[in-house]
DNA sequence: CCCAAGACCTGGCGGC
DNA sequence: TGCCGCCAGGTCTTGG
């Protein structure tokens, strides 16, 4: 599922059931997921009070005292809000109950997600510390790219797919931001001009938080329902549109692999 | 340091 | 139908 916009809405969606609840059990299935989940975390949630739902680039962290659950939903996780009516189903392999009887469940076919304990301060554990600014956050400005890119090689797409460059720019809003920004993905980031970036930088926000909104508008869906935000409610001119025409131009779009992703775009309108 | 490729895993799809 | 190869929203790790 999840690039930034549907982690956000699963963190926004499970926010108003768990804030503030007490944990009264976790219950694993599988612990094997892309790394084991640590054997003592359940123990450890046991009575603990979830203070706050944050997310920090595509991770979702539950707070409780002395530290963070740290989610990752890999490639094909989903996280819901459920009730122990609704028996576990194929890969759902975490249950973390609430005391007030609701469930917190984690599903994830492929197992490229994590759930983690983080002890302490999340800028010290590993998967965090490298991490780049928010997207939507202050640090992300307009000159930021510009300043990054000089010098730098990589395919402008593969850079801003980079976590450490930037979060949260998964393939398919990486190749829409381009296309709305005129870029194509091949080219150097360090080749391209100051002003091109900050358009870059302004359309990959817009991107963003246009899908956002979108996966507002599920948001009931999380309880009950099947927990997969709204995905592609909104329009997506590129991604998967290979060989389709460009809908601003009508030129045929062209799909080309760059760092093993799928890449579309239109030779016409980004240069 | 920079960059490309491999690795992890299951399910769905198109082609034969 | 059934089997096979390929592809998929991520990102850490490895090797040049």
């Amino acid at each position: 599922m999840p690039e930034l916009p549907e982690v956000e809405t699963t963190a926004r969606g499970i926010r108003p059931w768990v804030e503030g609840e007490c944990i009264s059990k976790m219950v694993v299935r599988q612990y094997s997921l892309r790394w084991p989940i640590p054997v003592d975390l359940p123990y450890r949630l046991e009575g603990q009070i979830v203070k706050a739902v944050k997310r920090r680039a595509k991770y979702i962290l539950l707070e409780i005292t002395g530290g963070h659950v740290l989610i990752h939903l890999g490639m094909s996780g989903s996280l819901r809000i459920t009730t122990p009516k609704d028996d576990p189903k194929k890969h759902d392999h975490v249950d973390i109950f609430l005391e007030s009887s609701k469930i917190i469940r984690f599903h994830d076919p492929r197992r490229f997600g994590c759930v983690l304990w983080v002890e302490g301060p999340l800028e010290d554990f590993p998967l965090l510390s490298h991490l780049g600014p928010e997207p939507l956050g202050k640090e992300f400005e307009d000159d930021y790219l510009f300043r990054l890119s000089r010098g730098r090689k990589t395919p402008i797409k593969t850079f801003i797919m980079d976590a450490s460059v930037v979060v949260g720019v998964g393939n398919i809003y990486a190749n829409e931001a381009l296309f709305a920004a005129g870029i194509a993905p091949k080219r150097q980031a360090g080749s391209l001009s100051k002003r091109r970036l900050q358009i870059l930088s302004k359309e990959i926000r817009l991107v963003l938080t246009r899908a956002i909104e979108q996966g507002g508008t599920t948001l009931r869906d999380f309880v009950g329902g099947d927990g997969k935000p709204g995905y592609f409610s909104q329009k997506l001119h590129v991604y998967g549109r290979g060989g389709q025409n460009c809908s601003h131009c009508a030129h045929r779009l062209k799909e080309i692999r760059l760092g093993q992703r799928s890449s579309v775009f239109c030779p016409r309108c980004q240069t």
